[in-house]
This record gives C-alpha cells, sequence and structure tokens, in this order.
DNA sequence: ATTGATCCTGACCGTATGGTCAAGTTCAGG
DNA sequence: CCTGAACTTGACCATACGGTCAGGATCAAT
C-alpha cells in the first residue's frame, strides 16, 4: 500500500524540491534580476546540482515564470481586505497593512515582481493586461461608490490605487535605500509600525477620511 | 590655432560621442537591467562597434556607473525647489512637480536608479551614505521647521519623503502597468497633469496643508 | 607636407552560461 | 525480491559574453 502517512512520499518530496529551488530562485533573482542571475548560483543557494534543478524546471524562464506568478498570487490576496470592508477608512486601512506587511515578509517576491514590470512584463503581460485589469476596475468602482456616498473626497481612484502600490511596495523594493537612511539598520519592528501608521495617517487623511 | 570655432573640434566630437553611448546604455541598462544588458546591444543602439565603446569606456561597470551618476545629479536637482521655498504647499508641491517631470522626461533613467538601489547599490553605495543622507537629512529639518510652526501637521519627516518618491517614481518605474491599465496608451498630456494634480491634492491634504 | 596623438574597428580570445545526456540511484507496487 | 518509473548528478557542449589588440584612419599643430 502507498505510504501516505509517511512524512516523506513521492508527491511530498517532489513538492519539497519544487519549494527549496522556488525559494532560491526568489532571492536570486531579486538580487541579481532575471538577467544577473545564474542557474548555477540558485543551485548553489538551493543546494542542489545544478541539473536537478533542469529536471524540476526545464529552462530558466519556466523557473523564472513560477517564480513571478507565485508572488502574484500574494499580491492578489491582500485584494480581500478591500472587498469585505464597511467603508474607506477599514478597507483602505487594511490594504496599506496588508501591502505593508507583504513588503516585510516577501521583500525578495515584490522585488522580483517590480523587476518584471519595469523590464515591460515580458512573461505575465497577460495577467496585467486580465486579472489586474479586472482588479483594478472592481476596486476603482468600489472606491467611486464611497466617493458618491460622501465617505472621502474625490479623487481619482486609479491615481489614488497607484499610490498605495507605490508607498507600501517602496518600503520593500527601495528596502535597502531606507535602510541605510536609517544608519544601516534595518527598520525594528517599532520602525515597522511607525511606518504603516504613517502611511496610513496621510493617506487616509489625504483622501478626506478620518479614522 | 585650435578650431574653437567649428562645430565639431576633437573635444566637442568625443563629448557627443560619450553623450551618445551613455543615452544608448541608459536605454538598455533601464530594459534589460545591468546583468542582461550587453555591450554589443548597447553599441548597436548608439550605432557604433563594440570596440569603439570600449575605447571611450574602459569596462561595462565602468559605463554603468556613469549612467548611474547622471541619473543621481538630475535626482538631486530636483531638490532645489524644496529649498527655496516658503512654505510646505509651495515646497513639497513643487517638489512633486520637479518629479513627476522627471518620471515622465527620465523614465530610462529612474528605471536605472531603481534597479541599482534594488540590487542594494553595489556601485553608488558610498553615494547613498553621504550625499543622499545629507540631503535626507536637511530636508528633514526643513519638515520639522514647517511641523514646528504650526504650517502643517506634525507626520515622520522619512516616511513624507519616502512616499513623495515612491509615489512619484512609481510613475516612470511602473509606467508599463500603469500604461497597461490605461488600455495599452502612455497617459496623455491632460492624464499627466491629472497624475500629478491627484499626488499633489492627496499628499497636501494629507499632511494637513489646504492649498 | 610631416608628424604624433587621438580615434576607430574587425578579428580574435578566454570564460561562464544555459542546457543536455547517459549512467546511476531510489523506491513504490506487485 | 523484482521491476519499472521517478529521481539524481558529474561530465559535457555550443554559444554568447566582456574584453583585447594591432593596424589603419583622422586631424590639429608645426
Amino acid at each position: 500500500m502507498p505510504q501516505a502517512s509517511r512524512s516523506n512520499s513521492k508527491k511530498e518530496r517532489r513538492q519539497e524540491s519544487e519549494t527549496l529551488i522556488l525559494s532560491a530562485a526568489e532571492k536570486v533573482f531579486a538580487e541579481a534580476g532575471f538577467g544577473g542571475a545564474t542557474m548555477q548560483l540558485i543551485a548553489d543557494v538551493a543546494g542542489l546540482p545544478k541539473a536537478n534543478l533542469h529536471y524540476y524546471f526545464p529552462t530558466k524562464e519556466a523557473l523564472y515564470r513560477q517564480v513571478v506568478q507565485n508572488i502574484f498570487q500574494i499580491w492578489l490576496q491582500a485584494a480581500d481586505t478591500f472587498d469585505n470592508a464597511d467603508g474607506p477608512a477599514e478597507g483602505i486601512g487594511a490594504y496599506i497593512d496588508a501591502k505593508m506587511e507583504i513588503s516585510r515578509r516577501h521583500p525578495a517576491g515584490s522585488k522580483v515582481w517590480a523587476s518584471e514590470v519595469m523590464h515591460r512584463a515580458p512573461v505575465i503581460q497577460d495577467y496585467l493586461e486580465t486579472t489586474l485589469m479586472e482588479w483594478t476596475e472592481g476596486r476603482a468602482a468600489i472606491i467611486r461608490r464611497w466617493i458618491a456616498e460622501g465617505r472621502m473626497a474625490p479623487v481619482n481612484p486609479n491615481h489614488l490605487l497607484y499610490m498605495l502600490w507605490a508607498t507600501t511596495q517602496h518600503y520593500a523594493d527601495f528596502g535597502h535605500q531606507i535602510e541605510t537612511l536609517n544608519g544601516g539598520a534595518p527598520l525594528s519592528d517599532g520602525q515597522w509600525e511607525e511606518a504603516k501608521q504613517s502611511v496610513k495617517e496621510i493617506i487616509l487623511r489625504g483622501i478626506g477620511v478620518t479614522s
């Protein structure tokens, strides 16, 4: 009988190897960019021989594509906070919290995403045109409703969303700059909290919401 | 006698060649990243043989370094608007205008800068630690003074600056995403104006300044 | 017209990279 | 215990890359 209970079934080991490789790849792609990353370095970080990587992912591009898609999923997940909200203060506030948390927990992923978009999205252009487009229009509609209901100032929804993305992701993508300006030390727990509060405070007040 | 009046003196031609190469390099580095860019492609874009590039710039890294330094100069130039201002509305408003204009006019440069910082600033770390650090502290002091004078809300100056950088540079670095969400078309003149106004409106209101 | 310095470039070189492969190892299922 | 499929990996290959160089072209100064 198949040993479903054993911790290392064949399927599970495959899953583990893929996760290990994807995690190493995310780091290396974030630090070196797609062009600067090498399969050898990813293999070293993962602690596997290079040929093994090509067993699980046929090409460097396939591996990269998987990394980017994983990030995109996390990115979209933060959307829930927006939908289930009662109003702008709660919805946008929670969205900022969620995205700041992503910047803090997945800085490498954020950088890979930024790099991909900066280079004209060679592998996820279709996602931008479909999923992201729909997501954006949906949230813009919610914002417009809030405005119509007089619950926030009449601002352009798209530019508000861009500001939310820009500001929150900045803490991951430009984390090194922030760290340098912080005297070379990563932001402490308290400083992260302060960052989150600052962003929320300025933006919420900026759209006429008194939290 | 040296032909100082002739349009193509030796010095001028050297200058022209260097500018041509730097311009091509900026484009290619922005589109492919440092690792993905090739000297051959830069040469093709510049319309010169590859060996010629190595005559003016000994290595790929030296060329890249020059590109990054040029961007940094433009970046710092926008600071003037901050210093010569009477108060937060004028100072920060003008700074946003200036940085939005940079995003519009130098999108490639902005991307190169972003890429450099994202990759832990391998070639301009010293600039971050000296020039940028001083610049930031100087502007933070101005903001603190404005706050003390009761001319704006008491916000953390550093996080305000990060927000200004993030939001304005987003329009260059993530221009492709914005373009896609705009139906595939670059922002029109009017849309750029709207973007600028939106950013200024939300941030100025967000820091308690009624422009 | 001569000359020396600067500029230009095709051909070349060593290396590192993405990817392949064949021979071996492991292991679930019978 | 056998067997075949899934997995692992050291050795290898073709290519593309950054960089070099020798020889020629250009041109300001005399």
